[in-house]
DNA sequence: CTAAACCCTGTAATCGTTACAGGGTCAAGT
DNA sequence: ACTTGACCCTGTAACGATTACAGGGTTTAG
């Protein structure tokens, strides 16, 4: 059975060390074997269920989320409708934040355009980011 | 000349007053008059670079960046190129995060498609959120 | 005259991560 | 053998942007 270094698993998985020692501290990696010298050796579902949180967290979810769903999957009976309930409300949230940021980078580059070398006496995206007041 | 208590400014721009104190100890918006009793007064021209702020978080500016924002236009000869640059900048950034956020969530809404009411031992949710590992 | 709704300061928590200090270990090169 | 460099360890503190809390003072309406 093959293990690795908290380096390897770093590399392996695109997170840092100190990322993976944080993750065990949390609770959500469990305690690696360690050796005589104290240096944590991780087997290769370790690595693998480190690879499933860092994609989860790619993915936008918190970490308490995602503490729900790697508990769901330590359940093997449970229901897999739980998970699915969690990844479409998930999505939902995630199509709302794409709604929010198109529109602000599309505000954003309408009021850029607006101004083209001026002076910034007269720049208008100072302006249009302030917003009206209540004018009374 | 108009002034308002920090909780007024508050509701005009969105903000908390905890906010709008932290704003002052970091510098991004002056320090205000201060009243006998030791309250904050702001005149119209804080609402409105409070405003600015509070617009520019919307877009997803850090306060570092609207720092660059705030102190460009407290130079009223400085070029508007500078602000343009940070604008398109800001845009690019913004429509990145947009397509990995697309593209995550077309995947996840893909995998949740996989899965309906099974129980979890097969369910394909996490298997897919599972990276390949080097199959090696 | 007192209770609610404000305001103040200063400090600490949040979240997810990253950095640092101050050490120990290991493999390669000279 | 010995040093260099790349790794590893622990524990603590920082980051950014807020939010919460403790422990007080002030103002306003009933």
């Amino acid at each position: 059975m093959q293990h690795y270094l908290i380096g390897e698993v770093a590399r392996q998985t695109g997170c840092t060390p100190e990322t993976i020692r944080h993750y065990e501290r949390l609770g959500l990696l469990p305690k690696p074997l360690r050796g005589s010298n104290g240096y944590r050796y991780y087997d290769s579902e370790a690595v693998r269920r480190l690879g499933f949180i860092r994609r989860c967290r790619d993915l936008g979810l918190d970490l308490g989320a995602i503490r729900e769903l790697v508990e769901l999957a330590a359940q093997p009976e449970a229901s897999c409708a739980a998970v699915d309930a969690m990844a479409a409300r998930h999505v939902a949230e995630l199509r709302a934040r794409i709604r929010a940021l198109q529109a602000l980078a599309d505000e954003l580059e309408a009021t850029a355009h607006q101004c083209r070398g001026g002076s910034i006496v007269s720049c208008r995206i100072l302006d249009s980011l302030t917003p009206e007041l209540s004018t009374r």
